[in-house]
DNA sequence: GCAATAAGTCAGGAATTTATGACTACTACA
DNA sequence: TGTAGTAGTCATAAATTCCTGACTTATTGC
């Protein structure tokens, strides 16, 4: 039988640490834009009212750093930094629409 | 058409509250273990090393607030208290599966 | 009565997260 | 040259979360 085993003994919580990478106060709903279309550093500062500079700068990072999005630099006029939804991104979209028929 | 829409223009993300509810230090693996089995305070103590009785019992609490555990004072010999998934905790599952196979 | 176990609570401090305001680097425009 | 926009960083402070150890209440066994 290849029951997906919830119940195992290892050590820690297998989806530990993918919630702790979405816990933060504004990371699901960097993510929730993110999945709308591409995010721009000000325009998210703008989008979030009652964010902080410092703290959307982390939470992207970290965001990043496990896979979820991806930072673009658009090499035009202005030059522009994206970040992007990653297919691994893409493939949380589903189970964020579970959680919110949960609430 | 009735998609479920994720790129809403709500003021927060509906996933948040339940992401909240299960970020902390020790609650995804309290969940995880209460999957598994109906929990006790003092072997849950001894089940997560490093915790400590304040967070464990705080986030007990935090769980049950949000309907996922209910507790259960069982009138027995030396009267037990359990913590038990609701339903609401039983519908959480699959979701945290998914997790897993994202991580 | 006295010690032990279960299930906590409480006060205080340590550690982690989040916020604020000043500052930097680059480009563009007038 | 000076002002404006974009995308941040840095030091510091405030707020939140977590940990420690002492204490409480209730029940059982000796």
């Amino acid at each position: 039988m290849t029951t997906t085993n919830l119940t195992q003994d290892t050590e820690t919580c297998p989806a530990q640490g993918l919630l702790k990478s979405l816990s933060g106060k504004w990371k699901p709903e960097i993510f929730r834009l993110a999945v709308a279309s591409a995010l721009r550093f000000s325009s998210l500062l703008r989008q979030i009212p009652g964010s902080n500079k410092q703290t959307l700068s982390l939470a992207l990072k970290e965001l990043e750093e496990i896979g979820l999005l991806q930072k673009v630099v658009i090499k035009q006029k202005p030059l522009h930094i994206e970040y992007h939804l990653t297919a691994k991104g893409r493939s949380l979209v589903p189970v964020f629409l579970q959680l919110e028929g949960i609430v």
